[in-house]
DNA sequence: ATGAAAGCGCTAACAG
DNA sequence: CTGTTAGCGCTTTCAT
C-alpha cells in the first residue's frame, strides 16, 4: 500500500494512521496516548504503524488546542554578559530535561526593549517567563501584564521586590558587606565603590552592605568615594583615573564586575601605583580569568548556573503545578587572591 | 454592554468581535487584514472595537492554519562562549527587526546533544534553523531531515562544506596566513600553534594558513609544535608547560582564543619567560580584555555580531523568498599588540 | 461586500 | 472499547 500523505503539512497525521487502518482518529489518538483504554490489538497495530511512518504529533496543533506552548521565555540584559550566558546554561538544562524550549529575548539594559520582548513572549504564549530586568527598569507595571494572565513569573538575580512572584536572588548585602570587612582586616581605610544604577535591587543592597560594614568599623562614608555606572562601557578609564586623583586618594577598589575591575587594575598600574600595596581592588563575578591577571583578582562567586537552574525549576513548579511563588537564596562566596592579598 | 470573553483562553477573539458587531467571523478577519474588500465603515467598526478590547491574533492558532511559527532556531555550542554570545545578538537584532523570534538550543560542544537539539526545534516548528556545529562534530547528516522538509538552514562560523546551504564564515585560512607571517616578520622562526579539532571547518583551515605560512618562509612544519585543543578547559596549563618544556622552545605561540592565550601568558611568565621577547603569544577573537592584560595580546578580530547578523539575514531571506544558498565570507582582521611587538 | 462552511491536527465529551 | 461530534482561533474558498 503506498504511503498517502495529507497534503498540506506532509507530515503523517493521526489522520493518516486512522484510514491506513480503517479505524477513527480519536481511537489513533487514544492508542497514542498510552492511557486511554484501547483494544491491545488496536493499540499494537496503532503504535506499530505510528512507528513505521515515523509519526510525530504536530505541536501546532496540541498549542492550539490546549493553549500552551512547552516554551519558556527568558528575558535578560545580555547574552554577552557572562553572568546571564552562565545563566542560560543553568536555565537550558532544566527547561529541556523537562521537554520544555527556551525562548531568549535581551533588553540590552533598555527598558522600552525589555516592555517590547515582553509583548513577543506574550504573543508567542510562552508558558512562563524568567526575567532579570534591565539597567534602566526602574518600575514593573509591565510584568502586570503576565500575571493577569496567569503566566507564572520568576524573578533571578536582578529581581524586584515589588511583586508576588518567586524570586531567585543572591544575599547582595551580606556578600558586599563580607566584601568590604575584607578589605577592611586588609588594613585598607579609603574604600571606594563603583556602584550599580540604584534602581537595581542588587546595587542597592550592595551599597548598603558596604556602608554598613564602613559604619561598623567607625570609616566614614563619602559622598566621592561612590561612583554611579550603568555597565555601559567605554566609563571605566574615567572613573578610575577620577578615583584615583583624589586628594585622598582611595587605598581600595570595590569594582562592579571583574571585567571593569580589570581595566581598573589596567589604568592604575599605567599610572605608576602599585596593586594591592597602593590600591586594593575586589572584583565580582570570579570570572575565570581571576586567575590570570597580575595580580590575581580577589572576586566574588556567584553561582550564576545554578541561579539559572533553580529559577527554570521554580518557574515549572509554577507552571505545572501553579504552586504558591517561593523564594530562593543562593549564596555568594568571596574569593580571595594577591589583589587584596596585604595582610596574613 | 458587558465585554463578554470567550471562555477557554481569556483573550478576545475574532469571534467575540464579530459577535458584538453583529457580523460574521469572516468579515472580522477581513476587515482586520487591512488588504481584502470590506465596506469602508464596517472596517472602522471593527478596527476600533479591535483596539478598544486591545484584541491581538492568537499566533497559536495562526501557526496551526499556516504551518508556521515566525520563529527561528539557533543551535550554537555554547553561550558562555563569547563569540557565540555575541552573534547571538546580531542575530536576535535581524530577527526581532522582522517579526521573528529566536529560540536557542547548546550543543555543549556534544554530537549526540546537537542531534536532539535538532530535533527538538523540527517539533517546535521553527522555519528556519542556524547552526554553528559542536567541536565533536564530523558528519552532518542529521541537518538532511531539515533540508528534505525544506526548512531552510544557515551555517555560521564553524560551518560545512557538505551541504548544499547558505553559509556565513570567515577568511580562516588568510587570517593564519597574515598571523603567522606576522609573527615570523617580527623575527620568530619556532612557532607553535594550538589548534582545534580537525574535524572543524574553522580548525583544519587555520592550521593550512599556518602551515603554508611556514613553508612560504622556508620554515619547518613540525609535529611537536602543533598541539591539538579541544576547547575543553583545564588542560591549557598541560600544554603550555609542554611546549615550552620542548628541547626546542618555541619562540612564538598562535593560540586558540583570546582566553586560552591570557592562561598561556600567565603559565609562561610564572615559568620566568618574558612575553614577548622569549615567546611571543597571538590570540584569537579580539576580547575587549585583550587590551587590558600584560602585555596587551595581539589577536584576530571576528566581527561575531556581524556574523550573527548577516546569517540571520540569508536565513530570513530563505525563508521567506525561498532564495538559493548564498555564501557570505565576513573578513577578520589582524590586531596587533604588544604580545607580539619585537620588531618595528 | 459579506456570510457560510471547510479545514489546519489534535483532544475530549458524549453516545453507544 | 470505539466512533461521532465539537471545538481550539484563524484564513480562505465558495456562494450570494
Amino acid at each position: 500500500m503506498a504511503v498517502k500523505r495529507s497534503m498540506s503539512s506532509g507530515s503523517i497525521t493521526i489522520n493518516d494512521i486512522a484510514k491506513m487502518l480503517g479505524i477513527s482518529k480519536s481511537t489513533v489518538s487514544r492508542a497514542l496516548s498510552e492511557h486511554s483504554d484501547v483494544n491491545a490489538e488496536t493499540r499494537h497495530k496503532v503504535l506499530e504503524l505510528a512507528r513505521k511512518l515515523n509519526y510525530t504529533p504536530n505541536a501546532l496543533a496540541l498549542n492550539l488546542k490546549q493553549q500552551r506552548t512547552n516554551t519558556i521565555g527568558v528575558l535578560i540584559p545580555e547574552t554577552v554578559n557572562r553572568f546571564f550566558a552562565k545563566a542560560i546554561g543553568g536555565i537550558q538544562r532544566v527547561a529541556n530535561l523537562a521537554g520544555y524550549n527556551v525562548m531568549i529575548c535581551q533588553s540590552d539594559e533598555s527598558f522600552v526593549t525589555e516592555r517590547s520582548n515582553l509583548r513577543s513572549l506574550l504573543t508567542a504564549h510562552v508558558d512562563g517567563v524568567l526575567v532579570s530586568v534591565s539597567a534602566e527598569t526602574d518600575r514593573t507595571d509591565h510584568f502586570q501584564i503576565l500575571l493577569d494572565k496567569n503566566i507564572p513569573v520568576v524573578f533571578f538575580d536582578r529581581i524586584t521586590e515589588e511583586l508576588n512572584t518567586s524570586r531567585v536572588y543572591t544575599d547582595n548585602y551580606e556578600i558586599a558587606f563580607e566584601g568590604t570587612e575584607h578589605l577592611i582586616s586588609q588594613g585598607c581605610q579609603r574604600i571606594a565603590i563603583v556602584a550599580g544604577p540604584q534602581n537595581l535591587y542588587n546595587s542597592r543592597y550592595r551599597l548598603k552592605g558596604y556602608m554598613d560594614a564602613l559604619r561598623k568599623h567607625n570609616l566614614p562614608v563619602k559622598e566621592n568615594y561612590i561612583v554611579q555606572s550603568h555597565f555601559r562601557g567605554g566609563t571605566v578609564e574615567d572613573y578610575t583615573r577620577q578615583l584615583i586623583n583624589l586628594p585622598q586618594r582611595p587605598d581600595a577598589i570595590f569594582a562592579i564586575n571583574d571585567f571593569a575591575a580589570i581595566e581598573m587594575m589596567h589604568v592604575i598600574k599605567k599610572n605608576g601605583l602599585r596593586i594591592p600595596q597602593d590600591i586594593a581592588i575586589l572584583g565580582f563575578n570570579n570570572e575565570t580569568i581571576c586567575r590570570f591577571v597580575e595580580p590575581a583578582l580577589t572576586s566574588i562567586d556567584m553561582s550564576a548556573y545554578d541561579m539559572g537552574s533553580e529559577a527554570a525549576a521554580l518557574l515549572l513548579d509554577q507552571i505545572k503545578g501553579n504552586r504558591d511563588p517561593q523564594l530562593r537564596l543562593i549564596k555568594s562566596r568571596l574569593v580571595i587572591r594577591e589583589s587584596t592579598h596585604l595582610k596574613g
